[in-house]
DNA sequence: GCCAACGTTGGC
DNA sequence: GCCAACGTTGGC
């Protein structure tokens, strides 16, 4: 069981419309590393939800992972702003992961509070200029996180 | 295959 | 809105 962190920006997918729909697909994803770290996601996977570009930047809540990388339909959607016409159906270059809502946190845990805990220091998100929107967070740093913060 | 130009991300 | 970081594009 592996643990990650899933950015969004609330304006267009937010913890609150995933719990509403209780299952969500995570779609649109348009860089290599990655869409990587989507793939190697497996069913049951924690994740946190983190809200990017916002006011109030930071970890939201949980999600689980319910259904592993496949193609994601965006990619060959015309209308889409997520259109890639360098990807053939027959070898999709995007992928997505579905997921379900676990929990919203009663409080964001803010960026600002995570980069003050010298513990948390090796984190990707807290990297300048980490922009990667999939990211794995080592099993201490996920529970540690939880623990301290939630 | 190099690298400059350009575009995007995302915190502040 | 600024700007640093960094990924992508495309000419050569």
């Amino acid at each position: 069981m592996r643990y990650w962190l899933l950015k969004s920006e609330p304006h267009v997918y937010s913890i609150d419309t995933l719990k509403s729909q209780k299952v969500g697909t995570w779609d649109g994803v348009r860089n290599y590393a990655a869409r990587n770290n989507l793939k190697a996601m497996q069913k049951g996977d924690v994740a946190f939800f983190y809200h990017s570009s916002t006011k109030e930047v930071g970890i939201a809540g949980l999600v689980t992972v319910v259904k592993e990388a496949y193609p994601d339909p965006l990619q060959f959607d015309t209308s889409s702003q997520y259109y890639d016409p360098k990807s053939a159906a027959t070898h999709p270059r995007w992928c997505a992961v579905d997921v379900r809502f676990k929990k919203k946190f009663k409080n964001i845990i803010p960026l600002s509070v995570l980069k003050s805990d010298r513990r948390l220091s090796s984190m990707p998100l807290m990297q300048r200029g980490s922009r990667l929107s999939v990211q794995e967070v080592t099993k201490k740093d996920f529970i540690y996180i939880l623990k301290t913060y939630a």
